[in-house]
DNA sequence: CCTTTGGTTCCATTATTTGAAACTTAGTCT
DNA sequence: AGACTAAGTTTCAAATAATGGAACCAAAGG
């Protein structure tokens, strides 16, 4: 049982000296990896060689410190391009946005957490990077729960089990108990709330991705705060909603069908 | 010499196999990879495996494909946080953009490549990663020759040797020399010019970000097109850009590369 | 000049990776 | 159906690469 240690292979662990040091706000000293490292000195320092020679790392020899690479940011890249929803979504949350007049989210399903792939604000300027990529808690969350909610069993269990279930506000579920309950609602319901359970004053509507055979692509949600407007009043976006996240399964689904050679 | 990589240890070989899932625009399946690979097949399995395990692929079971995984994209949210410039340079860029009513950049070196940091357009939406995380070649580029300009000897003799001189239009400096030259007159002008060197029709022009010391920190560019505008045009921003990269440097350096003694 | 701190290299031991081949499906042809 | 075939998965002894304690080096500090 998985305590922490999920490490598996040379790979595995170089992968982990990679999230280290993306862990870090700002570029880090050989020393102050090593701090928080669980391999030997010799060894972290030949793992921090290789990803530098390898351009996943790069390293400011007058500092003496590492940052992330280029060549990771040129996957990530091609990783945002092909892997996520967020190219294919992008018109399509637009109009969410526009017609609702509220903040739009694209989230995807990252090991048991949230992964924002894309933002709109019909009334801000878009933010870039700073906000796409950002990860978040999947329980507490709209967009996690209409995720959670039409996975599979062992998937979910899966995922309560990465879970914190840290109690940010009153109303945030904070059992594994309270949450499949919850999820049973979603299911039949076809979409989720967010009823402050991450931050006071923030309530969203959520639906899902689906694909034809029920896989979860990821959801989108509608987010905005109590001193704009009601849950009721969110929930009568729900239609529209769920039918923007239906045109981005369709549009997906049809754009990822392999047209070989 | 050496295009294709020595792949060094089992975790250069893995990332040679990502590299792989990458080259691809779509979806691929393991056939289509063991074609390509140098990998027998056992090991190339096993490799897609870890990779998938580590959530840095991901397999469609469905289909019997793999893309690129989420996990990349957290990785990059970390790497543009972490580079320093772009959050840092956010504000300023926005404004040379409102001002001047043409596209900005903001960009890197790393390795002899331009990294695209930022990217802001007055008149159209904001893109997103599909715009940052971009990586273009330094020897034609606007910034790629700004921040040529100013780089040590060594640095600049480093980065010449990974240039392809490649000629994209009939304007492409396309050897080394004409390439010093040019610098040299970057140098002593202050800015350097885009002239329909990448791409046709592409007229930038671009200014250095530099420490006190005269350490490169980055590169600004203000590009349009000829159709809408000329390069004397341009050039009267060049002020403008210059007084920009000099804010941003400042703030840079007060807020994260105090410069030592 | 001696000590400490921070980083790099050595190298015998140990564990992992390797890949040919055998095996398992899931399709296809006759 | 039965006999092929293509595509993906597993095995296992041999080959290879990773490991980490200890030695080493280079600055900075006393």
């Amino acid at each position: 049982m998985g305590s922490e240690g999920h490490a598996d292979g040379t790979v595995g662990k170089a992968l982990d000296v990679l999230d280290m040091v993306a862990g870090h706000a700002r570029p880090v000293r050989f020393s102050d990896l090593l701090e928080n490292s669980p391999y030997p000195k010799a060894t972290l320092y030949r793992f921090l060689q290789t990803l530098t020679h390898q351009g996943m790392l790069s390293y400011d020899a007058d500092r003496g410190t590492y940052t992330l690479g280029v060549r990771l940011v040129r996957l990530a890249h091609a990783a945002w391009a092909q892997s996520s929803l967020a190219p294919i979504a992008r018109p399509f949350i637009s109009d969410l946005a526009a017609l609702t007049g509220e903040t739009v989210h694209l989230a995807q399903m990252d090991q048991g957490q949230v992964l924002y792939v894309d933002k709109r604000n019909a009334a801000k300027p878009v933010e870039m990077f700073s906000q796409a990529g950002k990860v978040g808690p999947a329980y507490c969350t709209g967009v996690g729960k209409a995720m959670l909610a039409f996975m599979s069993d062992e998937a979910v269990e899966a995922a309560i089990s990465r879970q914190s279930f840290h109690r940010f506000t009153d109303h945030t579920l904070d059992t594994p108990d309270k949450l499949r309950a919850e999820l049973g609602a979603i299911r039949s319901r076809g979409y989720a709330f967010d009823r402050e359970e991450h931050e006071p004053g923030i309530i969203c509507c959520a639906a899902p991705i689906l694909t034809r055979n029920g896989r979860v692509l990821g959801a989108l949600s509608v987010t905005s705060t109590t001193a704009r407007t009601t849950l009721a009043a969110l929930e009568a976006e729900s239609t529209r909603i769920r039918e923007c996240a239906a045109l981005i399964a369709a549009e997906a689904e049809s754009w990822r069908f392999p047209e070989q050679e």
